[in-house]
DNA sequence: GGTAAATTGATAATGAATATCAATTAAGGT
DNA sequence: ACCTTAATTGATATTCATTATCAATTTACC
């Protein structure tokens, strides 16, 4: 079932991206194609676009980096890719999921244990909330920080 | 009102401010002193680096962009100050607020307009999604991004 | 296959942020 | 007020991520 609904999106997005490239009259390259695979097949959220190009490179090593950011881009404009910036100066992208699948995170100060959720009436509020600025909501960062009950002081989350 | 309410979070953050540089032996200054005027009294939100440098230096023309870039990060360790990152490759940075007037924000990929709204909903509703995770909501982060209705791909965000 | 236009990759260039360092300045003791 | 020490400043150089440039290549369409 898992592996159904991967497949599937991964078809909605090449959908997404082949139509894209036809309104724009871009071209359909084997480099994209590369990296579209590599990234939407990568199970971390929010790679870095250097993180990325390494792993690429594995697959074909004439790929340049710039073609990576571009490509990155790409994905940004057609809506299958966030951008996330965290503090540390290079810039993060994430698939954009389908139909729910978002999840944001809660944090805890203290020991960094970090726990997802999936909040439907969330999503519903800042949608609504979007509106009523006149804005189309394709995205949103939300993160929450607190203390879990639990004495977690020991744990480390530096990374 | 207005004016007395900035008047005492204006004597609070001097406060804070004192106490941060007694504790790590730092050294109050005029440059200092010059840049938490300027920055504290600064109407909009989220202003860049450069911004307030600019304006810094109509005041002391002496003052270099190293010393801003410095003395924001100082406010940011002490807790005065917030740092934000859009999507524009250019840190903000916003003076944390006191008792409850925080606000989040809606970005627009396209133009990059930035709305702040505060939604005291959205705050009600993480409060109690943090509990049923059994945890002590401390702080959270929240970004909107979308598009907005105007025709602003004319706009531009550079500058 | 041929042609026009988009794409690529290597490299140069940009731009924000930080490091360096000699000169200056603040703070505390005498 | 002076002295001493250590922090601070400002000018400049440097770093590092990202973007621009451009000749060579590749794609899409006829």
């Amino acid at each position: 079932m898992n592996t159904l609904k991967k497949k599937r999106s991964k078809n909605e997005r090449k959908r997404v991206l082949d139509s894209y490239l036809a309104k724009k009259q871009l071209k359909s390259t084997k480099q994209r194609d590369t990296i579209f695979d590599v990234f939407f097949n990568h199970t971390d959220d929010h790679i870095s676009v250097e993180e990325l190009y390494e792993i690429v490179k594995k697959r074909n090593p004439k790929i340049g980096f710039a073609t990576v950011y571009r490509t990155l881009k790409l994905f940004k404009e057609c809506g299958l890719a966030f951008e996330r910036n965290f503090g540390d100066g290079r810039t993060r992208y994430e698939p954009v999921t389908f139909d729910g699948e978002r999840h944001d995170h809660i944090i805890c100060i203290d020991c960094g244990k970090i726990i997802c959720f999936n909040n439907p009436e969330v999503q519903v509020l800042l949608q609504s909330l979007a509106k009523s600025n006149k804005f189309e909501l394709s995205n949103y960062k939300l993160e929450l920080y607190g203390n879990c009950d639990s004495s977690c002081e020991s744990q480390d989350h530096s990374s």
